[in-house]
DNA sequence: ATCCTTAAGTGGTTAGACCTCTTACCATGA
DNA sequence: TCATGGTAAGAGGTCTAACCACTTAAGGAT
């Protein structure tokens, strides 16, 4: 049953092209605003060949990263200013060290995101917030368990507010998010925060009262900036 | 000065392909949950080459339109549950026609974002922001010169809201927006109206107020929504 | 009936050639 | 002298035709 591949799995070259150039570029070996290499060049370097390397490039280019135009160099992007939330996952899918330090601005953003799409779900489909709720009052009182328990509670709020928009914006969070929530639900107080903010709003669809919803929904959202400040203070203690 | 092309730029084959794969898709028929046809197949139905067309499957792959896997058929998936933000910018660049019915979607989430990163910046960057909307005053009362105006404002205000994230996801708006704001600012009275807003913000910055550069942006969101469906409704009256 | 081999079909990658666009240089001519 | 326009180099864009690697399911051995 799955059991951790021993082995890393081998990186296939285009997977690992775009890593390598994403470093590059992260680590000021491309500079923002500097060009790259011509691909011919570039793929003698990265050890592929063009139509590998121009397939990274394209996946890059649509998240932001860098910019192609014809004829022209290929320029690095300012991806902060000029990105879209494909930077985000594309960073947490490929740095395999570190916990990025802009998790707080991610949850500064869910502040505001998540009380409006759970009071429309409230709103829309208390019966089946309600429901999906019933189960996480004998959650196991595990990281994991919390983080995928979490994610899915989110991602199903989003889609009972009827607002896809709401969806498509917390999905480009999905991969940050699952570095983010192992660390965060490490934390025991964290786990047990989320408890009762389970239950509250459990409570809330229940008495179909969207106000009440959304207000415990922001409460937990701010609350959970500090218990994130303590969770990445106390990495390595290994409170579980 | 730029004079509005007079032949539409010959399309080029990869942007072609994409724009018939995705319009494949949103007609049905590539229903979400089917396969596509295998690649050498498809690339003959298009009449591009494989790697032309794997370049324009690997970018909408990474929009969240298809997963691919190596040794499988490739799957369409439903871009609105699993897709990102990207999909927002695709749909706007590739459908020609029609004003999407999503944008009070858009507008619904931006009532939620605005006035948290107007704050921000406000908090942050007080002059920056008072400078900037001194032109404001001035502003051409036509619907092109309003709507560049208009996102080059929430655009700076992410930016200064010191809050790289809210700059993603607007960036993500990017191309709906820019077809939105020409239908919305068609309206005068929505001109008329962002006018007050944009000389109410410049006030609460230059007086250091956060909470009232909060309020009067989110207030202005929310009647951006009204303003909009008299915009729709009165389109091809030709109301300027 | 079960397991394992195997072949067919899929996406992944390679290689090298040719086309098109942009730029900079430079000869030309007002 | 300066503007014009031709030209060549170099960038990205596309094509061609193979071969590699993974997945699946059919079919044979046990």
């Amino acid at each position: 049953m799955n059991e951790e591949n021993r082995w890393d799995a081998v990186p296939k070259p285009a997977e690992l092209t775009e890593t390598r150039l994403i470093e590059a570029i992260l680590d000021g070996h491309f500079p923002v605003g500097s060009h790259l290499p011509a691909e011919r060049e570039l793929a003698v370097q990265l050890g592929v060949t063009r139509p590998t390397l121009r397939e990274a490039l394209q996946r890059l280019a649509r998240d932001g990263w860098i910019e192609i135009r014809h004829g022209r160099h290929t320029r690095v992007r300012n991806y902060w200013r000029e990105g879209n939330l494909g930077v985000l996952g594309t960073i947490a899918r490929h740095k395999n060290h570190a916990p990025p330090d802009f998790v707080p601005n991610l949850l500064e953003v869910r502040i505001s995101l998540a009380p409006a799409y759970t009071r429309a779900a409230v709103e829309r489909k208390p019966d089946h917030v309600a429901d999906l709720l019933n189960n996480y009052t004998t959650l196991e009182d595990a990281p994991q368990t919390f983080a995928t328990a979490d994610w899915d509670l989110h991602r199903q709020l989003t889609i009972d507010s009827g607002n896809p928009v709401f969806t498509l914006i917390l999905n480009g969070f999905s991969d940050l998010y699952g570095n983010m929530a192992l660390i965060y639900f490490s934390l025991v107080e964290a786990r047990a925060r989320s408890r009762v903010f389970y239950q509250d709003l459990r409570d809330a669809a229940l008495s179909n009262d969207p106000e009440a919803a959304e207000s415990v929904t922001r409460q937990m959202m701010i609350e959970s900036l500090d218990l994130w400040q303590v969770a990445v203070e106390n990495l390595g203690g290994g409170e579980s």
